[in-house]
RNA sequence: GCCCCAAUAGCUCAGUCGGCAGAGCGUCUCCAUGGUAAGGAGAAGGUCUACGGUUCGAUUCCGUAUUGGGGCUCCA
């Protein structure tokens, strides 16, 4: 009796194998597995055990180890190790979820204490004695009756169980009732068969504990069951986990390093800006050193958008309440806006949005098709009271200034407005030194104002402008807010982080709220289109973020406070001055100077003094440790 | 907002089992300084976040507030 499988490596594709026999075993017979760890096998798609028995027809692939899915049965496998080494410790604790996720896994606990850091490394020390003692991890399939009967003490699990098919969208719990029938995964002894633990899971996991090669424990922090605000609190424990020791310490490195650039520390080491406590959580004061360089990255975004014909605008801080009503935002926002002042029998509102006032523009008159598209931009501040726990330094205050651009158009010009400005928003970007671009289109949520064609039109433009521009893009169907669908673009940053950063919208709610118009050359009144595009999103945070893309080293345009200029040739030397000149002006020290020696030595006391400086050419050696640029 | 942790010099932190407050780095002054990542000497700098409580005595113990951190939830 044998069953016939096709395996999608190896010099055979299709191989004739006894009935029984599993995917490890084919692997075994059948591939040059030296240098490779199999971790589990994909069988028709699906990721399965070693163990798991071929059947006739079967197509059949290894996952290894350093795949992305090798790394998650990693991760899940080490959160059934954490969930063990705590029940051991703490037997109380009650299991919840302990999905993969980036980087690692994690796992939720009801515990009657919270974990401490000490609590963390009796843990982490369990686990590693059941990561030695290679302990099997066994599927078993269970009906609804026995998985209740055997997690009678698990309240959490037996809520997933009633969930199964239902969970697919809780956070994580697809990882443990995602399938079509319940399975319970066992931790056999490798010696005495005796079971040591389980848990309710889908699967596939690694074949024993022990080849689990690279982990640890991260921390612990609170997260509510399934996560809703409404349910109790679980201690969650993070974790991470590698396919190999150097993989672990090179993710170990990579967080070092972005700690090091972590932009908090940097603004208070290059005495850039602060957030005094006397002022209040959230709102940041300049320096002058954060200054000069904040001062000449919005003069530059400045001059951009005066050359790509927009307009500049300003406008107040605070506003009668009525704005907001009319615009919605007291509606749908109230509870995140500063509270109003009364004075005179009138409410003002500080502002957490400009677009309401750059509206108040547009319809300060009638307007004319000759006019549009009509371009306003205001580097306009806004308050927003963000909730305690959320305030993040630059990049999530509670007083931010936003490149605010707001455009009115015709709809026969929405497609070609939108192509220009998504183009726009990357070159100016790219000028910044970020050239890694992907971007979200979030369309239509359930939930919406507007009418549908207007919706699909606008998705379509959009889409369109992405294609156009030659965007890496995916599509968040149902991701876009109520009033509008929306672009969001996305840089890499210099140690591969991910931000988004960028959003463009067509807002299909304010022209209906404010009744804007504009009178066609047929005479007709007719809407505009109104898109809404935040470059930035806030000087600060793009601020934030570009300090730690270079490490605290700018770029030249971004105004060092020490720019250094070493002439590689004397024709080289009219160009420096040039430059150098310029920064002067924009209030920036820099000098060019013939000698490598002098300029070295500035250079070391920009270092030794933790100054943010730039060179401006030079050979090689020196160049190390700065960054240099081409004009 | 919720859970946990924290707050001592400009920064990073040690410390006081409740009894006169410490280091390194930085800053300032003087000296030295034209060769590849820390020249030398000296000085200043703290109501130990704030307010209450316990105590003969609180920076230390307790409570509250404020601020920060890690997460969760949120992010127009």
């Amino acid at each position: 009796m044998s069953v016939v499988v096709h395996l999608s490596a190896g010099p055979q594709p299709e191989r004739s194998v006894a009935a029984g026999t599993t995917a490890g075993e084919l692997f075994e017979s059948s591939l040059d597995l030296a240098g490779t760890v199999v971790v589990a096998a994909s069988v028709n798609g699906v990721p399965r055990d070693l163990s798991h028995v071929l059947a006739d027809g079967d197509r059949v692939e290894p996952i290894r180890v350093d795949s992305e899915i090798g790394r998650s049965i990693v991760r899940h496998s080490c959160a059934h190790v954490l969930a063990q080494a705590v029940q051991d410790l703490i037997p109380d604790a009650k299991l919840g979820i302990g999905p993969p996720i980036d980087n690692g896994f994690y796992y939720d606990f009801d515990v009657a204490k919270p974990f401490h850091p000490e609590d963390l490394e009796r843990i982490e020390k369990r686990m590693r004695e059941i990561v030695k003692a290679k302990q099997r991890f066994v599927r078993r399939v269970v009906t609804d009756e026995q998985a209740r009967a055997e997690l009678a003490d698990e309240p959490y699990k037996l809520e997933l169980i009633g969930l199964k098919g239902a969970a697919a969208g809780t956070e994580g719990a697809s990882a443990e009732v995602g399938g079509d029938e319940l399975t319970i995964y066992d931790n056999l002894d490798r010696a005495t068969g005796e079971l040591h633990w389980k848990d309710l899971c889908r699967g596939p996991h690694v074949p024993t504990t022990a080849d689990i090669p690279a982990f640890r424990l991260m921390r612990s922090a609170a997260a509510y069951w399934r996560g809703s605000e409404a349910n109790p609190q679980l201690q969650r424990i993070y974790g991470t986990a590698w396919e190999s020791k150097e993989a672990l310490r090179a993710h170990l490195d990579m967080l070092a390093e972005a700690e090091r650039r972590d932009h908090r520390r940097l603004g208070t080491d290059l005495d850039l800006f602060s957030f005094p406590d006397e002022i209040g959580s959230g709102l940041a004061v300049w320096h002058p050193k954060g200054g000069i360089v904040r001062r000449v990255m919005e003069e530059y975004s400045r001059q951009r958008h005066e050359q790509g014909g927009y307009e500049f605008v300003y406008t107040p801080h605070i506003s009668k309440e009525e704005l907001f009503q009319t615009s919605g935002h007291l509606g749908w926002y109230a509870d995140t806006m500063y509270p109003p002042m009364e004075l005179e029998g009138a409410r003002y509102y500080p502002k957490p949005m400009n677009c309401p006032m750059h509206i108040l523009i547009y319809r300060s008159r009638g307007r004319s098709y000759r006019e549009l598209p009509l371009r306003l931009f205001e580097f306009g501040t806004v308050y927003r009271f963000e909730k305690s726990g959320v305030v993040h330094g630059l990049t999530r205050a509670r007083g931010f200034t936003q490149d605010d651009a707001h455009i009115f158009c015709t709809p026969d010009q929405l497609q070609d407005e939108l192509a220009s400005l998504l183009q726009f928003v990357l070159d100016l970007l790219g000028d910044y030194g970020l050239s890694e671009f992907t971007a979200d289109l979030s369309t239509r949520p359930d939930k919406f104002v507007g009418d549908i064609a207007d919706w699909d039109r606008a998705e379509a433009a959009l889409e369109a402008a992405l294609k156009k521009a030659g965007v890496e893009y995916v599509i968040a169907a149902g991701e876009g807010s109520f009033y509008a669908p929306k672009i969001d673009v996305h840089v890499k940053d210099a140690i591969g982080r991910r931000w988004q950063l960028s959003t463009l919208q067509v807002d299909l709610q304010m022209p209906d709220r404010f009744g804007l118009e504009f009178q066609a050359a047929d005479g007709t009144r007719q809407k505009p289109y109104m898109l809404h595009r935040a470059l930035f999103g806030s000087e600060e945070r793009f601020f934030g973020i570009l300090l730690e893309h270079y490490a605290g080293a700018f770029p030249p345009w971004l105004a060092p406070v020490q720019v250094v200029g070493i002439p590689i040739a004397d024709t080289h030397v009219p160009y420096l001055e040039q430059m150098v000149a310029k920064l002067r002006m924009a209030g920036i020290r820099a000098e060019v100077d013939s000698s490598d020696d002098r300029m070295q030595k500035k250079i070391r006391n920009a270092q030794k003094q933790k100054v943010p400086y730039m060179l401006l050419a030079g050979d090689d050696d020196v160049a190390k440790g700065a960054v240099s640029f081409r004009y």
